[in-house]
RNA sequence: GCCCAUAUAGCUCAGUCGGUAGAGCACUUCCUUGGUAAGGAAGAGGUCACCGGUUCAAAUCCGGUUAUGGGCUCCA
């Protein structure tokens, strides 16, 4: 006899008993998925013959939905071999609400078959057949996967260490290879659904066998399924392009694929935002520059970019002359600093400019505001010693974090991006540059994570990025370190030795392209941007003719005060103009009828639909320029 | 660039079996002067993304191109 706990129960069992035949006579087993043996996640069929704790997983817990999501990628496995038995299985993961499984077929699988193949899977599930686990020795799993052709089966088993165990999974006739666990029972998949097909590309890797691969959602109950499929639907309604139209911001067209075409409300924006960055620059001490569009490719083969990013880099050519559109301020602010002779006293050198750079990025990539081809950079150089790049580092990070406050954001992801294949500059000063990145983001305690291999060419980086609407991750804010560019370019000053000496560049843009970061801002707040970045705060209306006048003074009041009021004198009922502006988000309807008038007030109701009553027109004044002044997104 | 899908009026979308197009909103004109999310009437508006093919006949079927959407890869 054993002596275990389940779920802090103690109970005594005979040994050789599988977890599910132990939990079947003592609890309800409906809802559990798997179990930890001393906390260690495990099949309901595994079998125990030691003393132990055991705790168990239900469908409802996180581990219970990533196994549900895991077993039915192999269900889905077990549809598309009977339906297309030439299919090949590579891999099938779980991910954030659901799985994939990448596949290889001569034909390719549209939309259309996969309601063909989830109505198969659902078919499968209702049988309720029983999961077999079984562990094998590497012979009988290459045997096993030989048989079926699986020739990416085969790959895995190859990279799957000696002393590690190989496990199949036995659907009926449907096999497949993994550490697991699964259900033991396909009974628990209630609520799934194929959502979309893509392509892949063989171990992530574009070089490698291109793969197809089928996405699917699955949850524990339908309810659970509805909910998230109903929370996608309403964030795609906060999509930055669907409300750039609405809101008459901006809008794309095929002459000028990746390029925006900024309408007057969009480029409100758009410059207020450059506006807040302007004033944060000259707080700090940079300088605001401008360098050219178009430079000569020698500059560009100097630099380094052109070898990188040919293909990349838009030309054009005059007199037998070859320019490249700029891609990067970078060479061109070097070109300033390299403009009058520098001592170490001038530095830190900070050149600042609102970067209008032009990638030709491949056509499918682009993505609304989010990625396109021609963008502005907040960019900015910082030219220093190595004793300054600690104090420069640490101050950027410190800026980064309060502007994103200041715009409402808080969530912020960042990652330490360490040195490329492809690159410039010797070991020994990437190893310093990628140290110090480190040391200034933990002494500032920041949580961050390792991107290996993805720096930039010529230094580390730390990039800060946001999430949009549906949860997609956007870079926004990078810093990052050069030891190289300045040799590369002749950037020099005269040291305490009085010797020519290369100075270190920090390459950092805080909020990185504005465009993208118009496109998270409204996607964060739904397009109810706050009153300091309204492009119209407020919309004044009258009721009758009568008005008119009192409401043109009160524009002109507005604007002296500088913010952005508009007017709607249009022959029209209150209640419709109040529709038609709050559909349009302005934060402040302001109403002026006869009684108002008669009071020097106005009525004011908010976009959401919250009536404020009657004003004096001088204390609402006072009230707004408090609410811009504090940058709150409350209207109160 | 790769895989899948989509492209019809200013916007959102119908359009079945191939027989040259419809709705709502918006727009224009007229009536209506009103109190917190759509007052009424009339009118105008489309080379069905583009190029080619099949057919007596193509928005519809087929091929290609472009753009867009969802992913993959890439992102100085």
């Amino acid at each position: 006899m054993l002596d275990i706990i389940i779920d802090n129960k103690n109970i005594s069992i005979k040994e050789n008993q599988s977890i599910e035949d132990i939990i079947g006579s003592n609890f309800d087993i409906d809802n559990v998925v798997a179990a930890k043996i001393n906390n260690r996640l495990v099949d309901l069929s595994n079998i125990i013959n030691e003393n132990c704790t055991i705790q168990l997983i239900k469908n409802s817990d996180e581990e219970g939905l990533e196994i549900i999501r895991h077993t039915c990628a192999h269900v889905f496995g077990h549809a598309i071999k009977q339906l297309y038995p030439d299919v090949k299985m590579a891999i099938g993961p779980v991910i954030e609400n659901g799985f994939y499984y990448d596949i290889y077929s001569e034909n390719s699988i549209s939309e259309k078959e996969l309601e063909k193949i989830e109505s198969l899977m659902k078919k499968l599930v209702t049988k309720k057949y029983i999961v077999k686990r079984e562990v094998v020795d590497r012979k009988k799993a290459i045997e096993v996967f030989t048989n079926r052709k699986e020739d990416f089966k085969l790959k895995l088993i190859d990279e799957i260490p000696n002393d590690e165990i190989i496990a199949i999974y036995h659907h009926e006739e449907y096999i497949d290879m993994c550490r697991g666990p699964h259900l033991t029972n396909t009974r628990h998949l209630r609520a799934f659904k194929l959502t979309k097909v893509s392509g892949s590309y063989w171990k992530g890797d574009s070089k490698n066998q291109a793969l197809q691969r089928i996405y699917g959602t699955a949850w524990n109950d339908k309810e659970a399924l509805d909910n998230y499929l109903h929370q996608l639907e309403e964030a795609e309604k906060r999509d930055h392009r669907k409300l750039g139209k609405k809101l008459n911001l901006f809008h794309f067209q095929e002459e000028s694929p990746g390029m925006v075409f900024w309408h007057n409300q969009g480029w409100i924006i758009f410059n207020l935002i450059k506006q807040y960055i302007t004033d944060f620059l000259s707080e700090n001490n940079y300088q605001i520059i401008n360098t050219p569009q178009i430079l000569d490719k020698t500059l560009w083969k100097k630099s380094g970019h052109l070898d990188k990013f040919s293909d990349l880099i838009f030309d054009v050519s005059s007199e037998n002359r070859e320019y490249a559109i700029k891609p990067m301020s970078c060479p061109g602010h070097v070109q300033i600093y390299n403009q009058g002779l520098k001592s170490y006293k001038d530095l830190p050198i900070k050149l600042a400019e609102f970067g209008l750079v032009h990638r030709n990025e491949p056509s499918g990539t682009l993505h609304g505001l989010m990625r396109i081809r021609a963008f502005t950079q907040d960019d900015a150089h910082i030219f220093c010693t190595t004793n300054q790049i600690e104090v420069e580092i640490k101050k950027q990070i410190e800026n980064i974090y309060q502007i994103y406050k200041d715009f409402g954001f808080s969530n912020v992801k960042v990652e330490l991006s360490t040195r490329p294949e492809l690159r410039v500059g010797d070991e020994s000063i990437w190893d310093k540059s990628e140290e110090s990145l480190k040391q200034a983001l933990d002494s500032k305690k920041i949580k961050w994570a390792l991107n290996e291999g993805d720096g930039a060419f010529y230094g580390p980086k730390i990039d800060f990025s946001l999430k949009d609407s549906l949860g997609r991750v956007w870079q926004l804010g990078t810093i990052q370190l050069d030891f190289s560019m300045p040799a590369r370019l002749d950037a020099y000053f005269i040291n305490e030795k009085g010797e020519k000496e290369n100075p270190v560049m920090i390459h950092r843009a805080i909020l990185g392209s504005l465009e993208r970061f118009v496109g998270i801002l409204l996607e964060e707040y739904s397009g109810d941007l706050p009153l300091w970045l309204a492009p119209t705060q407020m919309v004044i209306m009258n009721i009758t003719k009568q008005q008119e006048e009192a409401c043109e003074e009160l524009l002109k009041l507005l604007k002296n005060h500088s913010f952005r009021p508009a007017i709607d004198l249009r022959n029209e009922k209150i209640s419709y103009k109040i529709r038609e502006h709050t559909l349009k988000r302005i934060p402040y309807l302001v109403i002026i009828g006869d009684r108002e008038a008669s009071k020097n007030e106005v009525s004011v109701r908010t976009r959401t639909g919250e009536d404020l009553g009657s004003i004096k027109i001088e204390d609402f004044i006072t009230n707004l320029e408090k609410l811009v002044s504090d940058k709150s997104k409350l209207l109160k």
